[in-house]
Parts: structure tokens; sequence; C-alpha cells
DNA sequence: GCGACAG
DNA sequence: ATCTTGTCGC
């Protein structure tokens, strides 16, 4: 079993060591070249408690196939640029919990886009070994144009800093004149290919069916460890 | 050194 | 992330 980091150095030391190894050039799986896709989320209680959830979809109908729950607790706290060092411990878990091994991981947040290109996904990528991508809601450190106003529509995302001119990721509109999401890669997958893989997965909603069924999972789980008052828990 | 900055 | 009612729409 891996080794967390418990202190900010020993983390960023780790998030250096995973950004290295993380592979930032192929393709990857193109839509059509995948059978399933997992999504991945966590919802936090009040003290360290939490619920990290994995769902596996049918890449092609979106129908869910398999779902992982890992309960527990955090002790890293929520540190910008170390989000995923609160969060991987219990995704792993919810992963390892699957029967079988996705072709594709989505998770909430970035990936590439970071200030030391090590965002969630890159993390998430590395430790799995499957092609992994991220899909924000927030753009806060990016800098970019608003993509036009039709879902598949986008637009770079580069460094707010000005640190170069590289896009780090993509503003992409997933429905028509709803604000857009951020994608960017992990690991082991192209920023078109992910994208693309982005879009198959919103044919209904702005946030893909993997963030959204992972999402609500998760959340049912912590709900159901805080019973309501007076129904007897 | 301090602050901002995914979730 | 989380705190939170009603409301509009399919």
């Amino acid at each position: 079993m891996h080794q967390w980091p418990t202190t900010e150095a020993e983390a960023r030391a780790e998030q250096e060591r995973l950004r290295a190894a993380a592979d930032h050039g192929s393709p990857g799986p193109a839509v059509g070249e995948i059978a399933t896709v997992a999504g991945v989320d966590v919802a936090y209680g009040d003290d360290g408690t939490l619920a990290a959830a994995a769902v596996v979809l049918d890449a092609d109908s979106l129908a869910v196939l398999e779902e992982s729950v890992h309960v527990g607790r955090t002790d890293f706290p929520y540190v910008p640029g170390l989000l995923a060092f609160r969060e991987l411990p219990s995704v792993m878990a919810a992963l390892e919990g699957l029967t079988r091994t996705p072709d594709l991981v989505v998770c909430d947040g970035y990936g590439r886009a970071h200030p030391r290109r090590a965002g969630l996904a890159v993390h998430l990528g590395v430790l799995t070994g499957i092609p992994c991508f991220g899909v924000a809601k927030t753009p806060f450190l990016f800098d970019h144009e608003p993509p036009g106003t039709a879902r598949g529509s986008s637009s770079p995302l580069t460094m707010r800093d000005g640190s170069g001119t590289e896009e780090v990721g993509r503003a992409l509109r997933t429905r028509d004149g709803v604000k857009p999401v951020f994608v960017s890669i992990g690991s082991g997958i192209g920023l078109d290919n992910a994208c693309a893989h982005t879009l198959r997965l919103t044919p209904r909603y702005r946030q893909p069916e993997t963030t959204r069924r992972a999402d609500h999972l998760a959340g049912a789980r912590l709900a159901a460890l805080r019973p309501a008052p007076g129904t007897g828990g």
C-alpha cells in the first residue's frame, strides 16, 4: 500500500516526484477506444469524516456498471495546491474496491493546470496507471477567453501569472449558453481526447456524468452516516 | 515572506 | 468542500 505524506514538505516532494513521472505526451485513448470510464469524488462531514466514491460507467451508454464507496477520515487539511493529498488516499481506496479496472478516470479539479503542473488528476493518473484527466468548475488561477456559446466551443487556458503561453488546459462549453468547465490532462491522455471524452460525458448537464454520479453517491453515503435528528440515530 | 488558489 | 428555499422547467 502507498505511503501518504503527512506534512506539507513531504507532500511537495511527493508532488514533484509524481509530476516527473506523469505521461504528458501520449494522445491516449480516443472516444470509441474505451469500454468503461470511472468518475471519482469525495464528500466531507463536519469532523474529519468523509466518503469517497468511484463509479464505473459504460463508455457508450453511460449506464452505471459498478459503484464503490470508501468511508474514512482525513487528517490532511485543505491546502491550496495540495488538494490531492487531502482526497487521494480515500479515492484510491474507493478505486481499489472496484472489481474491474476502468479504461479511463475522470476527476474533479485540475491536472496539469496547476501551479506546479501537478494537480489531482496528475496524481491519480500516475498512481493508478490509468489514463486520467480533470474537469474543474472554476478557473481562478488561469486566464482564458470566453469560448463560443455553443456546446463544443473551447478556448485555451493559460497560467494567470503569465508564466508562459503554454496551453495548460481548455475552457470547454459542454452545454449551449451555460458557463464552461475547465479540462486539463492528468496522465496518459492528451487534451484533445480529454475534451472529446468530456463532451461524450455531458449529454445533458454541464458536469460530466462520471462526476455527477460519484458526487451523488458520496453525498448519499455521507448523509446515511448522519441520520436526521429524531429518526432514531 | 505573504497571499491567493481546485475541492 | 459546506451553509440553504423556493422556483423554473422537462
